[in-house]
DNA sequence: TGATGGTGTCAAGGATCTTCAACAAGAACG
DNA sequence: CGTTCTTGTTGAAGATCCTTGACACCATCA
């Protein structure tokens, strides 16, 4: 049913670190029993134990299951099939999300008027680029401020400290593309790119 | 324990979904208390049963977990300062043209009325994407054409032969990427990325 | 008003996961 | 050879998950 190998996954990683199941077990915070049922695929483990087994490799349960692949890769998205990754205020969607190994993440941004990626500067690694469909947004990069408007575009490194914010009164809506791709997966997005 | 709130992100896609958790349940062979004790985190899920949920949604486990964890160059371009790189029919102007090495091309392309990347179908190394802001396009990608409209999305490995088409009586609008940049300079453009 | 259909919640018990404790196999050593 | 340490496996008991079958709440509608 899984259509993945928990079992031989976690195992594979398991020797990768030269591990024994007690050893692992032991930073884990279970049994050595669990990690034996758990490799044999003798049982489906708990979310939490799975969690604290991962945790002590460690490993995240995305980096886990990643390559749990789809048959075909699709294509074309109907507007209704991009990964909603927003937060409630903020709504990103997301261009393919579920494909494995895609070199990179188009989005498709709202910033309602105030929103904000967060005071806190973003970096991380890649690059990112976009361009301003409707409305505008403050965007700061190292030290520079601008005010970007409809047809205008950016695109900077993304280890320079970034921030996204909406300071108008409306909507702000942008197409962005990001390498390599920051949100490998849909999850709850914690900022921009 | 687990530093993700499993029940929360549960929540939020099956609400997005505008699925009850009796609906839900169904669609993914469980009960519907088992999404209500999931939701209130009154319960770990067993991945197995978890994968039965997000299957369902369809979302993908990887995806689930997701965002658990966690020079001098110009960045920023304003609308006149893309370089347009059309060939007086087909427009499209592109974000950080001068940038040595970019990771990707970025591009405000604009299809008028009959516009076309040509009959002998495109086909190059990289990765491309794209979202459809306004009009229609007619894209083919390998065997496949599908019309897309407004908010509209693709993705493909740009070896596949594809073909970009507006057959409306509208321009068409696109914000896209590819990977690695296939348009350097203000070169003549030979066709669409 | 009562009937109906929708929602999410919850107790009890059956099903499954996890632990405890034992076991067997192999390696190192005298 | 036996002793000791390690490895992974496994049966039975305990803990947790999942289902069954309620229940209360809120709509709609006659």
């Amino acid at each position: 049913m899984s259509g993945f190998d928990v079992g031989a996954r976690l195992k594979q990683l398991r020797v990768q670190r030269d591990l024994s199941q007690r050893e692992l077990a032991k930073r884990a915070g279970v049994t050595n029993s669990t990690i034996s049922l758990i490799e044999q695929n003798s049982v489906s483990p708990s979310v939490s134990s799975l969690k604290k087994i991962l945790d002590a490799l460690p490993v995240t349960i995305s980096e886990f299951f990643a390559g749990e692949q789809l048959s075909r890769e699709q294509v074309f998205y109907r507007a209704s099939e991009l990964t909603e990754i927003g937060d409630g205020i903020l709504s990103w969607r997301l261009v393919g999300a579920r494909r494995p190994n895609r070199r990179m993440s188009i989005l498709h941004e709202r910033y309602p008027p105030g929103a904000d990626t967060g005071e806190d500067m973003l970096e991380h690694d890649g690059e990112e680029g976009g361009v301003i469909i409707s409305g505008t947004i403050e965007l700061t990069v190292g030290g520079d401020v601008q005010l970007l408007t409809a047809g205008d575009a950016y695109y900077f490194d993304s280890r320079l400290p970034h921030r996204f914010r909406n300071v108008s009164d409306s909507e702000c809506v942008i197409v962005s593309a990001n390498n390599p791709p920051s949100f490998s997966d849909g999850g709850n997005a914690q900022h921009h790119a």
